[in-house]
DNA sequence: GCACGGTCTGACACCGGTTTCCAGCCCGGG
DNA sequence: CCCGGGCTGGAAACCGGTGTCAGACCGTGC
């Protein structure tokens, strides 16, 4: 009896780790057989009898092949018997398990959402956003904040993809447009799609925002408000889309006889420090500029800091304009006028492109989605002073 | 050979979907077999040879049982066969593949996130708090945004539970309190932590944040500046937090010889635009309270909102209070004294506290794990003015 | 009545791990 | 020297689905 309480250690609840594997087990191997304690029952887990494709397939008097077929739909099956299982499988409630389905068909039924963007409200967008279109067709969104900068993302994400097999990724901006990252996902051919914000040399596999054409429209917003002394702080110059906006911007001032002096030009970061910064710095021009376009909202709430410390009035002595519409930009005092994104909808593009990446394996190759930003104009924008 | 090619027909890759069972197939049989179109060699998934378990035990020249028991650390291999195959597993990179290891353990390494938290950076860092404890020990989180008031909410979150077999749970304020959700998790046996603002019945499954104390913290902070006319703004008086904040603000100020005027309580939502209402109303209060304890930054921001539009300097004419440390709070101008929660701490006390209930299937019914936050005075608090 | 071709169905092996059960080895004791 | 028990390691079955392929079924054409 004690031998078989023995045995029974070996059977301890299956541990969870895997990784000190390496390192050469520190301890004293006599206390190696340490626990003829009588263990607990052990229970295991979800003993509540779920049905599976055999009590289907016993009940329907069938093979548990032919409710496979059934299940997937396979032409091969006799529209009466299909009908019957069907019914049988709606009556039972009986869904196939993911990891048996996976492990045979060699998919997770995973996604993986990587993001390195410090906006909550950004990612939690798009996170839902994608979440509503792979829940209907049965996937599920494991997240997976990086480091870019970190040496070890790139085997990290390696790592990820190839533990846990997963189906297809998602990659959020800033870290989508590492190219080493696409590189990397391509070559152990894991589909991706790129939220971006501009045309890159990787159509097929992205989802953009048209930055130029919402930056034009900011510009169009400040020359018809009678502006003329125009700054910009745009992102980090290494960000596509902070090109992307300033280009836009530039040419939509050009377009209108106004230019982006320069002097005028700032680069921050995307921070809310960045933007307090780079404020000081246009603030101390003469002449003063009249409107400052900030890269983003947390650009923008850094200038209205030092417009607050300055004392100067918003938009009386200096107009602001934001880019993402995030939640901040309603609750500064005055409220921001803003570019809308249209973050969830890009995450739900996000999600059926790769859906459709994954389903066909060959399909026609697709040409990037688009979504446009508009202009939410709300108090922080008005006609120049001077 | 044209049967050949209609017999590849069934082997299309996995169609992802499994709902449209019972609806009864509008269309057409005669389309039956419709496609013997020479379909492309439909590219197998990561084709990349990964190791198996059988690759390892070939090389080590032993079963792959051995190798699975060196893989879960049991104790009866001997040590010289422990190492040799550890260092082969770890030269080749092996590790073992969740869904097999997943279907024979009857287990799914995943755990699930519930949340219907409307503030972005609070589900952020909460979810990356977890996650770092979660990947650590071979975890991965699935994210389920949920309408607590949806009628399906608990058939879904049932529904996920089984058809992903997660194994356990980690549910945000404010769906945490809601005592249907515990008990269906309890029934079905899935274990869960609720990160909760104050003590419950359910203190094994907790992780919780000392509302009451910390809202002493703030009336002591006020007290100390010298208010006497103070207001508080509650959120929806069905959540804990709000109810544990107003006792522990109420008494504080009691202990101070200070009393909270029913006049000076409004009822909120914990949203920007209650806390502009709330503030309205409390506002128009005579005499004014100088001093307005907000439930959370949100709320604090709506006050900050409509004391803009009356022309109240802040904090002069009135000082402002929220609670949380969100972003938010440092982007107004003035910025935001407040009360900071270790949000990201609780995510990870969480989830460890989950992994022990997991492993341990019988454990030493643990006390709440608890946090505490504290006060960040920035310039929204001062004296008051009269 | 029979060979024939196409439509369905089921037996069987497999995905990559795990547990069960058992046999072989080594050792000390009688 | 034989026996028995404790430690190791392997063969086979299993988890819950899938692909493969042979064969049953059925209506035709001769």
């Amino acid at each position: 009896m004690a031998k078989k309480t023995a045995r029974k250690a070996s059977r301890q609840p299956p541990p969870p780790v895997v990784r000190a594997l390496a390192e050469p087990r520190t301890a004293l191997p006599e206390t190696r057989p340490p626990a003829p304690e009588a263990r607990p029952p052990v229970a295991r887990r979800n003993v509540d009898k779920k049905h599976t494709i055999n009590d289907i397939a016993r009940l329907a008097n069938v093979s548990k092949k032919t409710v496979s077929r059934v299940i997937n739909e396979s032409p091969f099956v006799r529209e009466e018997t299909r009908t019957r299982i069907a019914e049988i499988i709606r009556s039972t409630g009986f869904t196939p398990d993911p990891q048996a389905r996976g492990l045979a068909f060699r998919r997770s039924y995973l996604i993986g959402l990587v993001y390195d963007n410090p906006n909550a409200p950004y990612v939690i967008n798009v996170q839902e956003g994608a979440l509503g279109a792979l829940r209907r067709v049965g996937y599920e969104l494991v997240v997976h904040p990086c480091d870019r900068n970190s040496p070890e993302f790139l085997s990290d994400i390696r790592q990820l993809v190839s533990r846990q097999k997963l189906d297809g990724m998602l990659l959020l901006p800033p870290v989508s447009e590492n190219n080493g990252l696409a590189d990397l996902l391509r070559e152990i051919s894991c589909p991706y799609i790129r939220i971006l914000s501009a045309a890159l040399d990787d159509p097929e596999n992205l989802v953009q925002s048209m930055d130029r054409q919402s930056a034009a429209e900011v510009a169009e917003h400040l020359a018809k408000l009678g502006h003329t002394r125009i700054a910009m702080i745009i992102g980090p110059p290494t960000y596509r889309s902070s090109q992307e906006r300033l280009e836009g911007f530039s040419n939509a001032l050009a377009d209108r006889g106004l230019t982006l002096s320069p002097d005028y030009i700032a680069e921050g970061s995307y921070t809310f420090e960045s933007g307090a910064a780079c404020a000081e710095m246009l603030l101390s021009r003469t002449p003063r500029p009249t409107a400052i376009f900030a890269g983003n909202d947390e650009t923008a709430a850094g200038v209205y800091r030092t417009a607050y410390l300055r004392g100067l009035r918003i938009p009386h002595d200096l107009t602001i304009i934001g880019f993402d519409d995030s939640p901040l930009a309603s609750r500064l005092c005055p409220s921001l006028t803003t570019m809308r994104q249209p973050i969830r909808d890009m995450g739900r593009l996000a999600a059926e492109k790769l859906i459709a990446k994954i389903s066909r394996t060959e399909g026609p190759s697709a040409a990037a989605s688009t979504v446009f930003p508009h202009l939410v104009v709300r108090e922080s924008s008005g006609r120049p002073a001077s």
